[in-house]
Parts: structure tokens; sequence; C-alpha cells
DNA sequence: AGAATAGTAGAACAGATGTTCTTTAAGGCT
DNA sequence: AGCCTTAAAGAACATCTGTTCTACTATTCT
């Protein structure tokens, strides 16, 4: 008895991904005409032959005679978003919020913003600010962004913190150096020239992990 | 922000319930036909009638043209993210890349970022660029950061575009205003002072969506 | 080499499907 | 009543779309 081939060509396999993207994209599977396009197939036959294919070794299932009939086992869905929550803003003159732990177990009705997890990278403790003014704009950073914000004490050299000075009363997003005897606070538009400070006027708040910033 | 907010009529609803019951059950949407077999409706007039009602009030969005192209928005089997293709990168000295939108090539778009849908908000023709260089500081963005661009030959006036300058053979994300006889771009760094173009000499190769600067 | 099998091409067909047009009916409002 | 909006029925139409048929090429096996 012969052994039936499980391995996909390449061409199934990009079959596969195409409708999965598709699916992810649109919200509806494609047709078989899509497929043809999407893929830089010849024909439609030739879809059809490689569906059939694909179909009896449990890739996907097909309903005869349906448009977009496809079927793709969910075993790709979900598990990828996660919910960070807004838990207030960043702003020069005001001190930066840091999470009480009621803000952690409510998944309630704070603000949140729907972020993938390739984003976080695994971290705990990821909260989110929005930013207030334009008082952070030598961190390349305006108004209405949302920074994502771990919640440290302390960072390493170069990473971008998010830093109380305790004398000037302000908040200030800058690349951190821990330098003798001082601290150097470098913006991130290197044009600008940094600021030194006392190690006991500034307070570590958080590290910045990511910037997002939504227009239009 | 008041809403007029008017109550759904039973059928409505009903075909609400319907489509999602159906799309779980089936593993892709509903036609027209089998929202009137499913609801005991008399037409498909009918049902269009009231899919374009849901449509205006945002309960679904319909693709036209399309069988079986009804999206709900609150799905989760197809999940709420897409993987947005990474096709090149913007930098001064080089064209714009416009996407092949004919032929989704798995190993041209090798690199894809993975965003959530709200980012998208239904957009159509999306794509990401990796920024290369620090000439888009005056746009507050830097290098390395990524940028979601919408495929777009126009824009409106004080949106964020990719302007690509002929006779100076330069890449530049500015705010667009069409004044009179001239094309105003206006730096999002709002000291510093816009550059104006002759409209022949300014090419629109996008909208930028959304910026997303990752660290650490 | 010859035969069998896997894969490709292109076209044509039939049914599925979204859209639109006309007509009709039921309330609400002045 | 007269007029408007909302809703519905039915049919016709143009496409979209899955399926299938035939012919052709490439590869593998004997």
């Amino acid at each position: 008895m012969k052994l039936k081939q499980k391995e996909l060509s390449t061409k199934q396999q990009r079959i596969i991904d195409y409708i999965r993207h598709f699916w992810l994209e649109k919200g509806y599977p494609p047709s078989i005409r899509d497929i043809v396009g999407g893929c830089g197939l010849s024909s439609t036959s030739v879809a059809d032959y490689n569906l059939k294919i694909l179909e009896k070794r449990g890739y996907l299932r097909r309903h005869r005679e349906v448009s977009r009939g496809i079927q793709l086992p969910d075993r790709f869905a979900s598990g990828h978003k996660l919910y960070i929550p807004i838990i207030g803003q960043i702003a020069a003159g005001e001190p930066i919020p840091v999470p009480d732990n009621d803000a952690w177990d409510s998944t309630a009705s704070a603000d949140t913003i729907e972020v993938t997890r390739d984003l976080i990278r695994g971290r705990e403790g990821v909260y989110a600010l929005k930013v207030k003014g334009s008082s952070m704009m030598d961190a390349l950073i305006n108004d209405g962004d949302i920074v994502l914000m771990q919640n440290v004490n302390t960072v390493e050299n170069g990473e971008m913190a998010a830093v109380w000075l305790r004398a000037e009363r302000e908040a200030t997003l800058k690349k951190f150096y821990a330098e003798s005897g001082k601290i150097r606070l470098q913006p991130a538009n290197s044009q600008m020239k940094p600021i030194f400070v006392e190690p006991g006027n500034a307070e570590i708040q958080g590290r910045v992990i990511a910037v997002i910033r939504q227009l239009a």
C-alpha cells in the first residue's frame, strides 16, 4: 500500500496563506478567482485542482456550489490581541500616572487600546498613556499620540524612559544615560541638546515600549 | 457627540442574529437569499433594504458586488488583527513604493506587521513602509518607524500625505493643503516652516494612517 | 521508449448572487 | 384628503462564481 504524500507544494502552501490573509483582511472568504489572482495562478481549474487536494488532506473545507464556501479550521484565530488600559495622560506639568493594582484586574470602564501581542513581546506591567500637549516633541512625540509604557523603576542606558524631574516638576520622555555622577537625558531628535540632571532629581516612572500615532 | 439612536426593528435584529448564527455555523457569510430564507423574508429587495439600513447604522459592512460580502464588526471567528505587508522603505532620496495590488505575493511581502483592526478602521489598500533615515523628523517620524499608508491619489486638506516632489527627487511626509495655485506642505512640528510647491511638482503617493514606533 | 500520473491552460456553462426598477401598501403629518 | 416617509413584493438583469470538459505538458514509473 502506498503512503500518501503529506507535504504541501509551495503553491498549496501559498494558497492556504492567501486564504487566511484574505480572510483576516476582508472578513469573508475569497472566491476561486480571488485565489487565482492573488496567488498568481493561471486558471481557475488550477485553483480547483489544488483546493480539492487541500480539502482531501483536511487543510480546509469546501461547500459545494456555494460562492466563497471555503472554511478554514479556526486554529489560526484569536489569542494575538491584548487590551491595554489607557490609564491617564502624560503632560509636561503633571506627574506621570502610575498604574495602581486595581487597574489590572478590572477589565471595566477604563479606556483601552487594542494591540497585538508582538508589540508587547511578553512584557509584564504594560499600560498606555495619552500624550497631552506638544512638550514631548523633542522625543518625536506629539499631542494625541499613545505611549505604551512598561512599569519599571530602572532602565538600561540608552532606553527611552519616562522621567519625572522633581525640581522642575516636569514629566519628560528621553533616552536615559547614567554617567559618572550625573544623568544625561538625550532627546530622540539627535540634533537637540541633552540635559543633565542630578540622580536624585530624576525619577524613572517607566520604560517606553512603543509609540502609536493615529492620523486621519 | 450625540447620535440619534433609533431602535432596530425586530426584522433587523433578526437579520443580525441570523448573520451571526450563520457565520458561526458555516464559517462564511450568508448570501442575500440565505437571509431571505432564514429570516422568512418575502423578497431579496426587502433584505437589501434592511441591510442598507443596518450598514448605515454601522451594524455591519457590505462589499459591493461581492457574493457574501457581508462583514460583521465584532465577529471573533475572524479575529481583530490584520497582517499588513511592509512593502518597502521610505527615504528622502528614493521614490515611494506603491503596492502592487494585482498579485499578493507572499514571497515579496516577506515582512509584515500585525496590527489591530481598529487601527485600520476598515480602510482598503493599506500597506506599511519602514522609514529609513531621519529626513522625516519634521513629521515627528524617525529612522526605523513604521508608517501605515493608504493607497490613495488625493487627500483632504490637512491630512498627512506621502508626497513625491518631482523636481527635488525627494519623498516627504507632510500635512497637505491645496491653496490657490499652490500647494502648502506643513510639517507636523508646527514650529517649523511650511514649504510651498507647484501642483505639478507634488505627486501624492498615499495617506498616512498611523505611525508605529517600536522601542527597546 | 512507452505508459501512467500529476499538473496546467483555457474556455464554456449553469447556477448563485447582488443590484435595481416598478408597483403597492401602511402610517404619520399638515 | 393630500403628501410625505417607510416598508415591502416581485421581477428582471448583469455579474459573479463554482464546476466541468478537453487538450496539452511535465514528470515518474516500468
